[in-house]
DNA sequence: CGCTGGTATCAGCAGGCAATGATGTGAAAG
DNA sequence: CTTTCACATCATTGCCTGCTGATACCAGCG
């Protein structure tokens, strides 16, 4: 079966600030201070924002005395990277296959 | 330069409806009327999102007669595949990279 | 031509979500 | 023990966007 990819994942994703601390991520693991400085985003803002990005399963909390370090899951953009692949290997096979006119 | 994903595109496949289009098209191409037929949608909602989907350079349009066809362009899937696993093993290989707490 | 059917555009409305401010909690520093 | 700082939660507001109905456009067909 066509294993379609999860809609609310890439919704997650889909915001510009929740794209950017991802992008931040990647690069090093960070704490909600860091994520403040780097995005200009209010504390609030952000806390809401890795909230989401946690109940989605997109990044881990580590807790460090009183900061809390934020790290990427990557097997997560990894099987999202599977994901879209596989759409466009179904999408490059199937370019001829057209319905005919009702 | 870490290439950072594009948020708009993200964005467009965020929804729902879009995203089973974009699945539904991943195997074969269709015309709207087909696409109401399999989504339930009404042709104007679907036509707004065919809009978006157009816009954003993820489909193409192939007039044909009085219908019109929409097909994927693999490469769009493809690149998102390659921008979301360059994320995933930079992720990875900066899993360690902390920075100091302030 | 005029008619029909397929599709796109426009205006309006309603729901959802992101941003903000106030407040609570918990841990170190003094 | 009190204060301070980092972070989370709650409630509110405002904007954005997806859905709908009406309408315009375009291609075949009679």
């Amino acid at each position: 079966m066509l294993t379609s990819v999860d809609p609310d994942l890439i919704r997650v994703l889909g915001d510009p600030l929740r794209l950017q601390i991802v992008t931040l991520l990647a690069r090093e693991t960070l704490c909600t201070t860091h994520l403040v400085e780097e995005t200009g985003a209010k504390q609030t803002n952000l806390s809401n924002h890795m909230k989401v990005l946690r109940e989605a399963g997109v990044v881990e909390t580590e807790p460090c005395g009183r900061f809390t370090y934020y790290k990427l899951r990557p097997e997560v953009l990894a099987g999202l990277s599977e994901q879209f692949a596989a759409l466009a290997e179904s999408a490059c096979s199937a370019a001829e296959n057209k319905r005919a006119c009702p």
